[in-house]
DNA sequence: ACCTGAACACCGTTCAAGT
DNA sequence: ACCTGAACACCGTTCAAGT
């Protein structure tokens, strides 16, 4: 990804592989204080080029931030083209993936719930966090539907189960979700205990 | 708290004082990105002094998070004295107590969360996230020997209430938990869904 | 024993100037 | 239209030197 296609040496879409590069850059620890000009260093560009394409720090972190929301949606939503095998099953299927999500971007992951990824992006931010929000709606209405559940408010119901899948990524990511702290297959149980609470 | 008792000018206790300034900053704005310069500044010392007391910045954030801790702790422990009300009266009550400090304490509680605090304290960092959570624990036992809550891991359930109410709290302070966005009354819903699920 | 002044190597950000 | 060089105001951290 360096200079293959020839690098028109003055341009090139900078904006995209700033982005790109930034990305990569989180997945190397689990914290998101890369600094701006280590972008800048890796792209091959000058420390000033990013303002071209950005400006501020911030709005780039919004911008990932928006990626790591599209990403996650998209994850969820490749759960569910499985064969219709029980709503229990599926509910463990997308909770598993959201939480492997999470354990796997550390760093994307809390950038994404960081705060500092706000400011004039929020709104966008909020639209495609709901998004991923919709898959867990969709779920539970169908469970509504096939009497499986209780029929309550979904919203409460999808958030009761965000909330929960969040609680869990993020302590696990900081590790105080092993077992050895805190029992055997804590996510199991955790997640048996929420489905029971909400199912007939 | 500025010069009350006489500084004896040439020193004090600083290291309180600047544990002290450090926490007042954190409630001044969400984010706990406060500078160690800021501090000395404001304690009356020279950029320098605060290394003779720790180490480094991380080091300041670890022993802030354990004090971070060491409330919630608190918090929670005082929930307790209460009439002996019904368990889910108490359960309700230490849920949304714990919620509370959070959302009254977001650069904190985020601090606390944030793995910045990590490094040498780790061990005592679990240490004192894990007494807050024994709270819970003995909550949910007095459950299960009441028969109001199934035995199962008592650990288990623990991390799963845990869990949620970390989850809630998180996306409280991040605006994403509101009722305009997630349906009515979600904090009860969400508690409501798990402790149905650990009841008999 | 505790603190300061001045310095080093870094940041984020800006802006005139280059191609 | 897009990028660079040099600068500004700031950090965290260190260390000789002060009291």
């Amino acid at each position: 990804m360096q200079d293959a296609p020839t690098r028109p040496y003055h341009h090139g879409d900078l904006r995209r592989t700033v982005i790109e590069t930034a990305m990569g850059m989180l997945q190397e620890d689990k914290g998101w204080q890369f600094t701006l000009r280590e972008v800048a260093r890796r792209a091959g560009v000058s420390q000033a080029a990013p303002y071209k394409h950005f400006p501020d720090k911030a709005a780039l972190l919004s911008e990932m931030a928006l990626i790591g929301f599209d990403r996650l949606h998209e994850a969820l939503a490749r759960v569910k083209p499985r064969r219709p095998k029980s709503l229990r099953d599926e509910f463990f299927a997308v909770a598993q993936t959201y939480v492997r999500f999470g354990t796997s971007n550390p760093a994307l992951y809390r950038l994404m719930f960081s705060g500092n990824a706000g400011s004039a992006a929020d709104v966008h931010l909020s639209e495609r966090a709901l998004a991923a929000f919709g898959v867990l709606i969709e779920l539970l209405e169908r469970g509504q539907a096939d009497g499986v559940l209780r029929k309550r408010d979904v919203r409460g119901q999808a958030a009761a189960c965000w909330a929960q899948m969040h609680g869990i990524t993020m302590l696990s990511i900081d590790g105080l979700f092993l077992s050895e702290k805190v029992g055997p297959d804590p996510l199991d149980t955790a997640l048996v205990a929420l489905l029971e609470g909400l199912e007939n």
